[in-house]
DNA sequence: CTGAAAGCGCTTACAG
DNA sequence: CTGAAAGCGCTTACAG
């Protein structure tokens, strides 16, 4: 029913006195039904159609000191956030699990220094009643810092670098899938392995220059190694270093699909073939990654389940519960690049 | 002042006791400082500061009965928002100008009838003051009604087809714009210009490709109209069906960037050059424009200002003035592609 | 199972 | 300029 334009939006009080009970009443059976009479609450549900009564959130919030939604908290600028289409997968997996209990997602971002003070503020505010942080880059600590100061609860996507203990987090299993895929690239005879490295300011980027190093051992070689910020022009512009270093590099894990993409152009232009002479394999498996040509192998990050574990989690943190860690395996996914 | 740890968040009693004042007369310095002598005025803001007072949100939401905060409702699935960069600019343009009056911004989807009916619900719940409409498909004209119905304040990017009468909007001038860049191509002597069309059931669509009609005039021909839906990947199959249909297609008009990037590189791949032997235009000047080979000449949409009149005129609704509609003028931004 | 009452933390006429 | 008081619309012990 709709609420009819410029009457008074109907209160409790009109359910009340149009079912005839009392405010208690109503307010027990918008709240679950419980120790209501079935007259009463059919009478009650009767009242709420004629009516076409509403609870008003701020009335809510206030009485019970909930704010009933969550922050989707991107400490990114809105250009990458539309750039990398992790965000997207993420945002919208965490705003599905978070739907299935009635909560509404709130998008956040703090690119810039003025963002990030607004965002603080908002967030510490009471506006939501936690936080989903994702790709918290070292330049954004000062946010994470406040959260955790400011007491909201809050899951992270990655390891919250400097903060592990202090705030609950799932991360994919960055080192063991960043070193299965570089034993697949050894097993297919690969010898020349070169890497084009994520920020170091981030967990995952880190992480998997870690697996790099270990894998490669004796072997490793700094000219191997080119250095990419995530964004597909910083795969194509290590590709090239890259090549003009180390000509005889014959396989390239990038450290994300995006950057793989960017490098797969710039072999594809120095007329190298993939995967004959060169191998090219990212991580990831972004929907692009299948899509291109020759399809990219990669290491698929379980997006779906983090989002899901992180919107668990923080429900249980809302609820009170400690915090926990949580890390998800991923699974190589071979396609036609390597 | 950061507020600590565990203790009980101050509330304004507390702020009024340590700075010896009534309730009253802190809300009044809360609220502007207005009718506040100058030695209460400092007493204050030095309580406030001391006790790390934050006024709380759903308490005075409750007693304003406004919710303080405007929503980006985008009728489209996660994907597209990312995949359309337009959306991002304008959404960063919205943010920004709220963000001078101290309005946070709430991003909701309604891509799917699911997220369609949560939307409204949480739009028509009083969570938001009004809304910015983005993005208005034929397919989400409930969404728009239901607002309307609601009574919740808002102005759409674009005409919103239907309900140009029941709410503000402002738009391009899509009609005049396409046509300035049509002539251009004429000037440039083509002979046989194509369009790729933008989806019908949405203003710009329609109005760019009326221009396109009514540029053409007698010389009309159905054979070079080939339907797009603004992504990418439709604007390469619209340029493969221009080709095998039109083999000497000279020119071509895509209702937006991204559609005519996808026809460059059909035309790239089909031996083509361009400009020398089909001209390609765009419409938008998306960023990725001015970066492809050849940089494509293009239709600029001024969307800052879009956002920032977007913002203008809802604000303007919220305080109770009448709708208004604003047609804000292109410009033709000719670079290599044409 | 139900109602009367207190309380959530603010704002805002109103009287002074 | 300032304070006392009512009111915003709900929820939640509490007593019954």
């Amino acid at each position: 029913m709709m609420q009819p334009q410029g009457r008074p939006r109907p209160k409790i009080d009109d359910v009340a006195r149009e079912a005839g009970v009392s405010r208690g009443t109503v307010s027990r059976v918008l709240n679950g039904g419980h120790w209501v009479s079935p007259p009463a609450l059919a009478a009650v549900n009767a009242a709420i159609k004629k009516t076409g009564y509403r609870v008003n959130p701020h009335a809510r919030n206030l009485a019970t000191n909930k704010a009933n939604s969550v922050a989707f908290l991107l400490t990114e600028t809105h250009d990458r956030l539309f750039a990398d289409p992790n965000f997207a997968v993420l945002m919208r997996g965490a705003a599905d699990a978070l739907a299935e209990h009635d909560i509404p997602l709130v998008l956040i971002m703090a690119g810039t220094d003025d963002e990030q003070r607004r965002a603080t503020d908002f967030l510490t505010a009471g506006h939501v009643d936690g936080v989903l942080l994702v790709s918290s880059h070292g330049s954004r600590k000062g946010v994470i810092a406040d959260i955790i100061a400011a007491g909201v609860p809050a899951i992270a996507c990655g390891v919250p670098l400097g903060f592990e203990k202090k705030m609950g987090y799932v991360a994919a299993d960055d080192y063991q899938g960043a070193l299965e895929l570089l034993e697949f690239l050894d097993n297919g005879g690969r010898k020349r392995i070169a890497t084009i490295t994520g920020p170091q300011d981030t967990s995952g980027g880190i992480r998997r220059l870690e697996a790099y190093r270990a894998h490669q051992g004796e072997a490793f070689d700094e000219a191997l190694v080119a250095p990419g910020d995530y964004s597909r022009e910083s795969g194509a512009r290590a590709m090239r270093e890259l090549l003009a270093r180390v000509p005889d590099v014959d396989a390239v894990f990038a450290a994300n699909d995006l950057m793989a993409l960017g490098a797969l152009e710039v072999l594809h232009d120095a007329g190298r073939r993939v995967p004959e002479d060169v191998a090219v394999a990212g991580f990831d498996d972004i929907s692009a990654a299948s899509a291109a040509t020759p399809a990219l192998t990669t290491v698929r990050q379980p997006f779906d389940r983090i989002s899901e574990e992180m919107v668990r989690l923080l429900l249980d943190v809302i609820a009170g519960k400690n915090h926990a860690a949580i890390t998800i395996p991923t699974e190589l996914v071979v396609r036609e690049s390597a």
